[in-house]
DNA sequence: TTTTGTAAGTAAGTATTACTTACCCGTTTA
DNA sequence: TAAACGGGTAAGTAATACTTACTTACAAAA
């Protein structure tokens, strides 16, 4: 008997929080189905009523959390007007929840995109979500001629992405303090200054 | 007994040639010892004489093929007279590596990132050095009034480092073909110009 | 009131797969 | 000439992801 998402029974719950907390602790590969359900004093086979298999208890996590992410994203685009404050305030509430939530960035940035299981999961169609609104906010500067009339938008906002990304990709690897203000101001006049003199 | 890495024997090299067209095919971790063996016509065992894991093995061929990109990368910059002109290189030579090369973008932009061994890896030095000198470049053409004053050099080459990545994951991901020269000339653009009108 | 269906959860497997151990054989070297 | 060693094999073992068959509880229908 599969389960089939309508209701979320205490099992379910305790899994979940199970396998975050072990996320925060070591990387995917290295935490065992034996351990995610010792942790959340189940048996293994109850993992297998909730989740297709360990990947998939990944992708469902991720899921979570990027609702999340978005929603929280979502309101603070509404509350500006002009496009770069618009992507400003991306760039900086990304960085934000990055830095705040590791086992969230750590599994969006490091764990799922070496399968192409991922890309046909629902985490990754919130991701595509994320990202066209970014490409839409671009698309309305350049009619607005906030942003110059040549920028190809799809560029600009990989590039935004790669930036907020690699920005603090260390610090999440290595469990180190972000200092978000200054990343996030830093990128922002980057991209939209240049830094030629 | 532990193979001491002084010679490269036969069975080694057909170990690495077979491992390498699996990661053509598949993600890491479908791919199993026994396949890497039979691919390579040698037995399992002798695949633990020359690596000390699976992962050691995926490490030492993105180690070979980073020796690789880090000469043509170097030679071409020692080319360039203008810190410009240098990054732009970069650009252009990292997105060309990365599209003719597959396996090697896989592996270094996919694969090796979620596991902490691979930051004491050899591997990880040659990228260490390869961002040093990113970061050099960076450092001279602020000093030289090439860049803007207030540039910070790290934060610039991160944006450069992710905006490169970025470009071109979902063609690396998805197998498409990727049109180097409109996304470097964009990218360079992008940063060293800005988007803003 | 009985029955029936279903969701939550368990227990004991199985098959796969990364890794080990002990060994063989030819070449060099002490 | 024997010991050491490098390249390679064969047959294991331990661990780990996943399955299958089962129980219990409970709510709705008959």
């Amino acid at each position: 008997m599969k389960h089939k998402g309508k209701t979320n029974p205490p099992g379910r719950i305790k899994i979940i929080k199970s396998f975050s907390r072990l996320m925060g602790e070591k990387d995917f590969h290295s935490i065992t189905i034996a351990e995610i359900a010792n942790n959340a004093e189940v048996t293994e086979g109850l993992i297998y009523k909730y989740f297709k298999d360990k990947k998939d208890l990944l992708y469902q996590v991720l899921n979570d959390f990027f609702s999340e992410f978005q929603a929280k994203i979502e309101k603070k685009v509404a509350m500006e007007k002009t496009c770069i404050d618009k992507l400003k305030v991306i760039i900086f509430a990304s960085l934000e929840s990055y830095a705040s939530n590791r086992v969230f960035s750590k599994i969006l940035l490091l764990e799922v995109r070496n399968s192409l299981e991922y890309f046909n999961s629902c985490a990754y169609e919130m991701v595509r979500l994320y990202a066209g609104t970014i490409f839409e906010i671009i698309e309305d500067g350049i009619k607005n001629k906030e942003l110059k009339p040549d920028t190809d938008p799809y560029l600009l906002g990989k590039v935004i992405l790669g930036a907020i990304e690699h920005a603090c990709l260390g610090e999440i690897i290595f469990g180190r303090e972000l200092d978000i203000d200054p990343v996030s101001c830093g990128i922002a006049n980057i991209v939209f200054n240049g830094v030629k003199s």
